[in-house]
DNA sequence: TAGATTGTTAATCGATTAACAATC
DNA sequence: TAGATTGTTAATCGATTAACAATC
């Protein structure tokens, strides 16, 4: 109903809501209630209700919802209905292997270009997209009017290549680099940090090797089948 | 001064810490106050001492924090003292590019070992690490008794590698494929999912595009310098 | 109609911040 | 000593859950 702001974490879930309702589509599926959809993600009605409700009143009572309306109002208040151009900047192993890795799933994502500093690199391309030299992302991420950017490249070179990103207009990061990048606040970041991920795995292993609990076996399962 | 369970979201910036920690404590740097550690990654002093006093009382009034031995106590706590052993499922792009780039920053992890179900693939390796099939990874995960995996396989794979590695005992995994995986409670999973994370920036771009707010260059900066 | 399920308000829970005495 | 900075308790803020009237 409300239509101002909303919490990231709740935008988050919505993507995950709108990821669930395509599968369901896929599947046939003609309507699903909050329970459902709730269930399967591991998220409770009652706060899939509350997600819902910032879209404005889509469920109908005692039938639930649309699948295939609420995937797209939610997709249209995301901006996941118009295409995006994206660049990623490294074509080393990370780089390539994200873009090559993402065709598929990319939805109305595209990516447009790599760029890279190696000169072997420079003018080839990958599955018919360029590889650019850095000094042409100005001109072809500001040309191309490009918002969105992957960020592959070492850690000591990604806080130069961020600044070049948002100088030439981009306004989103996601950035791989196992670094806290300093950009102003106009620049959204977001951080796929690989090594952290695994040092927060690693604390829980750790914390269960401490405790001395009755080593069970694995019985149940974390989430309702899919 | 607690000693049983952190919270997740306090985990994660212990990590965060810990690295930034790292990083001065190579500048030469000796002491920090939590108001100089919080500064460099955003977070408030306060919230910075609440989240160490987890482990203990390491600061030193009027002074601060020794940089190298909060550094330690946060790694052992976190279990990062210890070497770790890691399987990437997945030896295409993005397995193989998440293998070569972080061969550098593993810092504690090393990965042992790459899977995949390609003939032309198994039996090579790649800097070393050997690509084995599928069917060996029971033998040579339960073998060395690794407990964490990288999962970079496609879409419709993830679900039953992952049962697979966690019958050979992985308990914790790094997640790449856009899905949901369902596992037992035991085994605890992190996503690194970019679909998403882009889905996430795309939204406030969007919002932005939006919004009629008066279109002023940016000025300051998110956070400060490092 | 009766059963199912929504949308929303109020209650609860957890995380962050403010305040400040303790003390190096 | 005076200034800096911690560790912790209390206050605030935000997010999740419970409850339930509305209604298809």
């Amino acid at each position: 109903m409300k239509n101002k702001e909303i919490p990231e974490l709740v935008v988050r879930r919505l993507n995950l809501y709108a990821r669930c309702l395509g599968y369901l589509e896929e599947m046939g599926v003609l309507t699903v209630s909050s329970k459902e959809l709730g269930d399967r993600l591991g998220i409770a009605d009652t706060l899939v209700r509350k997600d819902l409700s910032y879209l404005g009143e889509f469920g109908h009572r005692g039938v639930g919802y649309y699948v295939s309306q609420l995937r797209h109002s939610i997709r249209k208040m995301m901006g996941a209905d118009k295409p995006r151009a994206l660049v990623i900047v490294g074509a080393g192993n990370l780089g390539l292997g994200i873009g090559k890795y993402h065709q598929h799933f990319l939805d109305n994502h595209r990516v447009v270009a790599y760029f890279d500093t190696d000169p072997e690199k420079i003018g080839q391309s990958v599955e018919g997209i360029p590889i650019y030299p850095m000094e042409k992302m100005e001109e072809i991420v500001a040309g191309m009017g490009v918002e969105l950017a992957v960020l592959a490249v070492p850690k000591d070179q990604a806080q130069r290549a961020a600044e070049k990103l948002v100088l030439a207009g981009v306004r989103g990061i996601l950035n791989f680099a196992p670094i806290a990048l300093q950009l102003p606040p106009t620049v959204r970041v977001a951080y796929a940090d690989l090594t952290l991920e695994l040092q927060n795995l690693a604390y829980f292993l750790e914390k269960e090797a401490n405790s001395t609990s009755p080593a069970g076996f694995v019985i149940s399962r974390r989430r309702k089948e899919e």
